[in-house]
DNA sequence: CCTATGTATGTTATAAGATAACATGTCAAG
DNA sequence: CTTGACATGTTATCTTATAACATACATAGG
């Protein structure tokens, strides 16, 4: 129980795939979903973290969805079913699964996204399609590499850092602006 | 009228070096103020943007340090110098601001801080001292080169985006955490 | 000169996002 | 079964941002 499950890889499993296009792809979401709870349940259980109830249902109703929520909008819908109806309600819970890696903030949306790679430990770039509003996560390893370079020779020294870009996904890109 | 303003080097200028680690480095900053408002105009000027009073003072304003400042904190220091005193008139310049090249837009701050490179086509990414609030600005064309590389990759189009990193200047750095 | 037009400024009101402070509940270790 | 740590709930307030409308101001055309 204290080991993070082991994930099996499938062809069916778009959260299994190397690239990351994921949320612009079409594809089987319940089973995308389903999955990357199950990784965050083991992930937190791993680190003696406690999904409670909210906390759970928060990171579903972010799963529903590759897009990004207003803490009101969760807040919304936690209400709807009985949990709190006040903000701290919906701000516990969401950054407690941001402190965790199970979801992510998107600062340029004032909103929050499920984190799609829960344990894989990852600093990811957040590509947010202006037109039909999906937000994926982009592998951003040798970008952060270049910051962190960057920085280092104005003798800074990085701690945290968020690398967002808005734009056009493929869909919409074909889609004729 | 209608050309930039030539800018003349010299070993005084802090804004003049390649190095930009202005912000953090011990400088005449009155000299670096005046002479990133010079080009500011200049820059205006040529744009055939207006730099009305408000909103030269705003940039004056953010240029008075290397922080970023929040469109409220402008707002009152406007308000107290006979300026419009709601939250539209600081947010109106501002976004004029933003929107010539002449400020940025720290959206980790929620907050606004003066552009030291205004005409140098430039999307630096903002360097953030937690422990004394300075911002600069590193130059980031082979993180953005990075950044796009990766959107395309996942045939995403990237027009516009943000890269923001929090963490020790130089000088907190080796003031000791 | 003056007036029509576009742009800038000012004001009112409210929306949207976030947190401080405190009360209550829950659960598991001692 | 009680204590302490943590989670949830609630009240109130704060901060950030924008919509909508009114007024002034510049300037190009008549």
């Amino acid at each position: 129980m204290a080991q993070p499950k082991p994930h099996v890889h499938s062809d069916d499993c778009p959260g299994c795939h190397a690239a990351p296009e994921v949320a612009f792809a079409r594809h089987d979401h319940s089973h995308c979903a389903d999955d990357v709870l199950a990784r965050a349940e083991a992930l937190a259980a791993a680190q003696g973290a406690r999904l409670t109830p909210v906390r759970r249902r928060v990171l579903e109703i972010l799963l529903e969805e590759h897009r990004a929520l207003g803490a009101y909008d969760v807040l919304q819908r936690l209400a709807a079913e009985g949990f709190g109806n006040q903000p701290p309600v919906a701000y516990r819970a969401l950054d407690f699964l941001v402190e965790n890696g199970l979801a992510h903030r998107i600062r340029r949306l004032n909103a929050f996204a499920a984190c799609m790679h829960p344990g894989e430990a990852h600093a990811p770039a957040f590509l947010i399609c202006r037109a039909c509003n999906h937000v994926a996560e982009a592998p951003a390893a040798t970008v952060r590499a270049e910051l962190d370079g960057a920085a280092e020779a104005l003798g800074f020294l990085i701690e945290r850092s968020n690398i967002e870009a808005l734009g056009l996904c493929p869909a919409c890109r074909s889609a004729g602006e």
